[in-house]
DNA sequence: CTGTATCCTTAGGGATACTG
DNA sequence: CAGTATCCCTAAGGATACAG
């Protein structure tokens, strides 16, 4: 099956979604961006999952076109640029939690937690809102 | 890539979620039966989006086999089968209605929400709960 | 009805080279 | 650094026939 679209797919909810992040790929880009501060493109690349450079860049596309992200250019680096949610990717965020915390219960090889666990354990929403100041004052 | 499982990648909440429903059909699949009552193989064939048959039968054996399905005789119909959620399937219903609210949000082109969202807005938690108690009852 | 099995096509995706 | 372009291969997935 063709990656569907939000315009090929739409009138029900879990389709649209499945659309915009319901491939492996999406929701692992989507996690960086919002729980892990990642910015720039090599930051994506050198996730531990080790995606390839031309999916990197089909997923980015993607998920700009959504409405996921924003392209902007890097005030302190010349040639870079930085990648930023947009409101609507931030108020994906509590589905996320839920996701994770569904996944904390139910994964049970998961053995020590991961830092990026415990960080979000600590205090969910004070994170949450963290993340959106960081977005308002951008 | 090649369909990841849980056992080839865990140790990250969201990469779990991503291997078990991280794909557009298995999404479709948990949406039929937590929110549809689909029980039958045919139910599934039958939704709107028109999956085909070898490509469902794969991902029911791929969610019977993480945990998410029960594949049970129908006492009622000799040769038929039921698949029904198991309570970890359940619990990701909090996370499924974040996800349905976050996309009735944002998509632009739903137009008139289908019976389905409407039935699903009339009490969330109501919908819910009765779920649930289907289940404690089965 | 509930699937399996097979054929076939295409898109997803890995590796790598290359460019601004 | 931040991508784009190619090559190539495999697996996802559509269509359809068939079996219990």
């Amino acid at each position: 099956m063709a990656k569907k679209t939000t315009s090929d797919w739409h009138g029900c909810p879990i389709r649209y979604a499945a659309a915009i992040f319901g491939d492996e790929w999406s929701m692992l880009i989507l996690r960086d961006i919002l729980f892990k501060y990642c910015k720039h493109y090599a930051d994506f690349l050198n996730a531990e999952e080790g995606i390839s450079t031309n999916i990197l860049a089909a997923r980015l596309h993607s998920l700009e076109s959504e409405g996921m992200l924003r392209k902007l250019a890097d005030p302190e680096h010349g040639a870079r640029y930085i990648y930023r949610p947009t409101k609507k990717c931030l108020e994906l965020i509590p589905a996320m939690l839920e996701i994770i915390e569904w996944s904390e219960k139910w994964d049970e090889n998961t053995g020590v937690p991961s830092e990026f666990i415990a960080e979000i354990r600590l205090d969910r929403i004070a994170f949450a809102k963290r993340l959106i100041a960081q977005f308002e004052e951008s």
